[in-house]
DNA sequence: AATTCGCCCTGTCGGC
DNA sequence: TGCCGACAGGGCGAAT
């Protein structure tokens, strides 16, 4: 599922095909995946404006036009690719430097391509998303950041300054589980269930531990593994688990390097202690029973 | 007020 | 082999 190091990723790889480019149309192909708006006055409003900037807040992908923003959620299992002028449908094969092969990367439409951007030259941006739980909308002028789905996130992980953070914005006396709060997304903009398993396993803390069981030096070795795993993922380009690729079509490398999520059932890589799948906050959760139980916690202090 | 639950959706996988 | 239930889960709105 496509979180920070995934978005940022997508956005990234994306700048320097899409910036500064005109759309010439907007296709949208399911009206279901469009939020607050008729599709009909979607395709004319986006209609031959230029894309200015393309940024990511939290797990959002932001598309500033000239006088709108076009606002993407990738959901589950939403793609989001560029599909160069040369690109052809349905090829067998198609002529490369190096002789004939089989189109690689860029998935082609389908019934699971949900809009197209039509860019000049005929290159596209094509968004595609199996499960629909993805979302589109459009916000007016540069007003995005007050959009009701935004406003309402927390700070970016890679942006904050740790202790400041916490101080401010830690509830030092709930009850929940810790992995529920590294999700909630007005806490923290951008974590997911892969990267929240990955911050704990590394800080050693189990994930159903109370937030308001946290010391303060746990607090800031979370904080701290959070910054580090998103940073890492972002390294190798994302996290390619199950639906998710990179704007050419190819897959990151950050599912090799996971240490515990999808791992379940498996030895940890740090004891070898085979790794625990259970049920935390409704989300599946993988965690090494010795690395993060109470005897490692006391470990690490 | 804080937290949990139910729902949306479809491809994939394991069991029989 | 084929069918079927379980499972994957982000985020919103309802329920507790």
């Amino acid at each position: 599922m496509p979180e920070l190091p995934e978005v940022e990723t997508i956005v990234r790889m994306l700048i320097p095909s899409v910036e500064g480019k005109r759309i010439e149309k907007a296709e949208l192909r399911l009206g279901r995946m469009l939020l607050d708006m008729d599709p009909g006055n979607f395709s004319s409003a986006l209609k031959g404006q230029g894309v200015s900037r393309i940024l990511r807040r939290g797990k959002y992908i932001v598309i500033e036009l000239a006088d709108c923003s076009l606002v993407i959620h990738l959901g589950m299992t939403g793609q989001l690719t560029f599909s160069p002028a040369d690109y052809v449908e349905n090829a067998g094969f198609v002529r490369t430097v190096t002789g004939l092969e089989k189109p690689k990367g860029v998935h082609p439409v389908d019934k699971h391509t949900h809009l197209i951007l039509w860019l000049e030259n005929g290159e596209r941006v094509l968004f595609r998303d199996p499960r629909t739980f993805g979302k589109i909308f459009l916000v007016p002028g540069r007003d995005w950041p007050r959009h009701p789905r935004l406003s309402i996130l927390g700070e970016e992980p890679l942006e904050l300054r740790v202790k400041s953070f916490l101080k401010k914005s830690f509830p030092a006396a709930s009850a929940r589980p810790i992995k529920a709060l590294l999700l909630d997304q007005s806490f923290l903009a951008g974590v997911g269930n892969i990267y929240a398993d990955e911050a704990l396993f590394k800080s050693g803390i189990h994930p159903q531990s109370r937030v308001r069981d946290l010391r303060e030096p746990e607090q800031v070795r979370l904080l701290e593994a959070v910054k580090e795993v998103l940073r890492k993922g972002i390294r190798n380009n994302g996290t390619s688990f199950s639906d998710y690729r990179k704007p050419d079509g190819t897959e990151g490398s950050n599912q090799e390097r996971l240490q515990v999520y999808g791992r379940g059932g498996e030895p940890c890589r740090s004891c070898r202690t085979i790794l625990k799948k259970s049920l935390v906050a409704q989300r599946g959760t993988v965690h090494c029973p010795t690395c993060q139980g109470k005897k490692a916690a006391r470990r690490h202090s």
